[in-house]
Formats: structure tokens, C-alpha cells, sequence
RNA sequence: CGGGGUGUAGCUCAGCCUGGUAGAGCGCCAGCUUUGGGAGCUGGAUGCCGGAGGUUCGAAUCCUCUCGCCCCGACCA
């Protein structure tokens, strides 16, 4: 993509609402912009690492034997009122009426969908185990919306749902979500400490919220330093891990015997970005989802649910990684994986490096962001670590005259000055 | 939903107290000079001063109502 060309309205000075480093930056970087309290659109280059952190939730549900499918954002009331939800969710549901003064809403979340789509489709405890899940817009009314797109109003959920035949099944259901869970939150470049949580409205015995370390975290978190071990290798033990004491701040306990003691005892702000319940037969009884089991008796199935916030992950891996400057993307979900810099747009030599460049990794399908603009170097390199791609590709006169460049790492911001052809070789595709 | 704040140019803000032709910096446009870390000079465009009502000869400024947005608390992916 040329710069010249994108659309990218970047801001030198820090818009005024904006509070927390995330949401500045995603103002200032150009990717995104507030259209009412907590409601945004995403501009291309937000989109495209909204995108990115989507897909790798797809690809590690897909992975955890979850199938995909699409329910739509607008619901009927009447299965609501089936589970006894309309009343108890109060003001925070959107609730629109048509044009027959039917009474509607913007879906907060879909175990009534799910439970209905389930309960009228399989009928069989053959057809167990099953695990299905979207990536929607979700429209909750919070009283008060904040953060950027960390608490908007409206925001993109990834929620499964687990159906099984007994408690076993469930637990089984569970327990490969808690693990695809981590796994997505590392493929991110995130730490994510899974703590026991309360259960709050949805309900249930066995829930965990998934937190990610960072200062501006809306929760207080306690956990054993034993956890940082563990969460560095890549086989997780699911048993030793939920051993270790891991808690929000309302469940901290000192004088509990699982609490580590205090030279072991972490205590963080996180940023909740996942939360899976084991919720039994709450909706499946109340909404009548019953499959035959073997012995040919009807079955109340066993279910579960696990979100997943895609939009707030993009604000809180920017809390994750940041500076003074600007992001500092981590290259799984970088909107780009280069910024070519042209120090000297205009000048035919320079000019005609970066084409080269440019098109020489394009066609090997890296992901490149050339700065071709007419612009002083100063305001480039300003933006482009304000974009906080991992890499810069730097290419001026000097360099050109005697076939080198600078690369910088974004990431560590550290350069190193190569000749062209060994930082195409760098960049090359699978490198 | 309680408490506090704030709405003036694309952004950051001054002007309001004490009413009298709408301002600055940055950004934007044009030209020239520039180009190795948010440039310099010259010229230019941009405002329902959040909205409605009122007071007044006259309102960004005073009064009333209203809406938006932000912050602090109780709730959530």
C-alpha cells in the first residue's frame, strides 16, 4: 500500500477524550474514529489488525474443533423472555421495537440464539459432542462507556458454545477451549493469566476469565509468580496450572491456603479479554434442549460458553505494546510488516529503489506500507513509529549511492544498516 | 444511574468574569526554498461559538431549558 494514496489520517496532537495510551494511539495512528459514546468505525488500517486478530481466533477455534457459523445482531424478544433473560438483563440490553411493534434487540450476546438453533436441529446424543461459535458485533448499552474500543458500546465478540451429553463431556468441552484460548492469546504476543472469576449474570459453577498483564488494566489481579514458568513453554500443563493461585481482585483471599506467600504473590492490573463459563443445563432446561441418549431417555445437554473480546484485544495489545512514540505491533497481528521509507520522494534514485523494493516484496506477498510521500523525513520516521510497524525499511540518497539501507526493528528500536540485497533477503516471504 | 467537568476552525485551545464586526498554534490549499528524525518564507481557505428559547439597540459572552462528549463511582468481552 502507498501512503500516498492510503487512507490514514494520522494526528500530531493527542485528541482530547482520549485517556488511556491505547485509545490515543488508535486516534492517533488513524485507526479508528468515535461516531457516538462508545460506538466506532474502524478506518483501513484499524480494520486490517482487527482482521488479523479475528482470523487467528478463527484458525485456533477451527483448530479446537469448534465450527463456525453467523447469527444475526438483531433478535427477538420472545426467546428471552423463554430463558427468563429479557426482564433480568436490564437497561444494558438495546431494545428496538419494528415496524408492527414487535419487540426486539440488538443481541448483548447469544446463548437464546444458540440453545434455539441447537434444540430445533439435533435431536440425537450421536450427534454429540458439539461446539459452535461466531465472530458478531455485539451492542451492550453500558452506563458508561470509556477506554476507546476497550469498553465501547458496541464491540466484535467471538462467542462459542459448547453442547455435550453429560457433566464428563462438558468438562472435556471446557477444558479444549481453556487451552485454545491460550494458545490464541500467545499467538499474539500476549500474556494472558487465567483466573478463577465469578460468574455474574450468565450464570454457572465453573468459570475463568482470562486476563492480560498491562498497568491500565480495569481489574486488580493476584497471581503466583510460578505462573510466568509455566505460561513459557508451549505445552501448558492444564493440571499444574489450575493449581496455582490466579484471582481477580473481588475473590483475593490472603488467608486462603492456596495464596502463595507474599515473595510469590504478584499483583497486577489486567485487561479481562476472555471469559468461558460451564453453565450446565441453565438455558438448555429453561429453553427445552433435550436430545435422546443411548438408553432412548430424553437428555438435558450440558453446555457452556466462551467469549472472547476481539475489538478490545486490538486496545489492549496496544497497552501490551507501546511507547512514547507510538504502537509497536507484534508481527502476528501488525496491520503491515514493513514500512518502506523513501527518505527522498522525488529523487529518481530513490524513487526508483523503493519501487523496486516495493514491488519485489509485494509480489512475494509481504504485507508492505511504502511511505512515498512528499513529505520531510522527519514527519515519515514520526508516523511510521507512531504506526509502529515491527520493521522500517529506510532508503535515502546517501544509502542509495552506495547500495545500503537501514532497517530498524521497531519492536527493539534497533537499526542496523545492510546493503539492499541482504534486507530483501531478510524480508524475503517465511523469513 | 448518582457526582464532577466540558462543548468556539480538521486537532489542541484562548476569548466568556466585565455584552460591541470570531482568534492563536498546528493541520489544510497555492507558490518558492527544502528533504538523514513532526521544516522555512509568502499568500490563501475554513466557523449555525452544540441546539432551542429568553434578556438587550446588540449575545460566543448574561438567564432558562435541552442535547452531545469526557472524568470519578456501582456493572461487563
Amino acid at each position: 500500500m502507498r501512503l500516498s494514496s492510503y487512507f490514514l489520517p494520522t494526528l500530531k496532537e493527542t485528541p482530547a477524550e482520549a485517556q488511556i495510551a491505547s485509545h490515543r494511539l488508535m486516534l492517533r495512528a488513524g485507526m479508528v474514529r468515535q461516531s457516538a459514546a462508545g460506538i466506532y468505525t474502524w478506518l483501513p488500517l484499524g480494520w486490517r489488525v482487527l482482521r488479523k486478530i479475528e482470523q487467528i481466533v478463527r484458525e485456533e477455534q477451527d483448530a479446537a474443533g469448534a465450527q463456525e457459523l453467523l447469527m444475526p445482531t438483531i433478535q427477538s424478544a420472545d426467546i428471552w423472555r423463554e430463558s427468563g433473560r429479557y426482564d433480568a438483563y436490564g437497561k444494558e440490553m438495546l431494545r428496538i421495537k419494528d415496524r408492527h411493534d414487535r419487540e426486539m434487540l440488538y443481541g448483548p450476546t447469544n446463548e437464546e440464539l444458540i440453545t434455539q438453533l441447537f434444540r430445533d436441529n439435533v435431536k440425537s446424543y450421536r450427534q454429540l459432542p458439539k461446539t459452535l461459535y461466531h465472530i458478531q458485533w455485539k451492542f451492550r448499552d453500558e452506563v458508561r462507556p470509556r477506554f476507546g474500543v476497550m469498553r465501547g458500546r458496541e464491540f466484535l465478540m467471538k462467542d462459542a458454545y459448547s453442547f455435550d451429553l453429560d457433566f464428563e463431556g462438558a468438562k472435556r468441552s471446557y477444558e479444549t477451549m481453556f487451552n485454545a484460548y491460550l494458545k490464541t492469546f500467545k499467538r499474539m504476543g500476549l500474556t494472558a493469566i487465567p483466573m478463577a472469576a465469578d460468574s455474574g449474570a450468565i450464570g454457572g459453577n465453573l468459570t475463568h476469565e482470562f486476563h492480560v498483564l498491562a498497568e491500565t488494566g480495569e481489574s486488580g489481579v493476584y497471581y503466583d509468580a510460578a505462573y510466568d514458568e509455566l505460561a513459557a513453554k508451549d505445552a501448558i500443563d492444564l493440571e499444574a496450572l489450575s493449581r496455582l493461585y490466579a484471582v481477580t481482585d473481588e475473590k483475593h483471599d490472603p488467608t486462603s491456603p492456596q495464596c502463595p506467600p507474599p515473595d510469590r504473590l504478584r499483583v497486577a492490573r489486567g485487561i479481562e479479554v476472555g471469559h468461558i463459563f460451564y453453565f450446565g443445563t441453565k438455558y438448555s432446561q429453561a429453553m427445552n434442549a433435550v436430545v435422546s441418549g443411548p438408553d432412548g431417555n430424553p437428555v438435558t445437554v450440558e453446555m457452556g460458553s466462551y467469549g472472547i473480546g476481539v475489538s478490545r484485544l486490538v486496545g489492549a495489545i496496544i497497552e501490551a505494546n507501546h511507547d512514547e512514540r507510538g504502537i509497536k505491533w507484534p508481527e502476528a497481528v501488525a496491520p503491515f510488516s514493513i514500512g518502506l521509507i523513501n527518505l527522498k520522494s522525488g529523487d529518481a534514485a530513490c524513487d526508483k529503489v523503493c519501487e523496486d523494493i516495493y514491488r519485489t516484496l509485494s509480489e512475494q506477498g509481504v504485507e508492505v506500507l511504502y511511505d512515498d510521500r512528499d513529505d520531510r523525513a522527519g514527519v515519515k520516521f514520526a508516523d511510521m513509529d507512531l504506526i509502529g510497524l515491527p520493521w522500517q525499511l529506510v532508503v535515502g540518497p546517501k544509502g542509495v549511492a552506495s547500495g545500503m539501507v537501514e532497517i530498524k526493528n521497531r519492536a527493539t528500536d534497533v537499526k542496523e544498516t545492510l546493503s539492499l540485497e541482504s534486507a530483501l533477503a531478510r524480508f524475503a516471504r517465511g523469513q
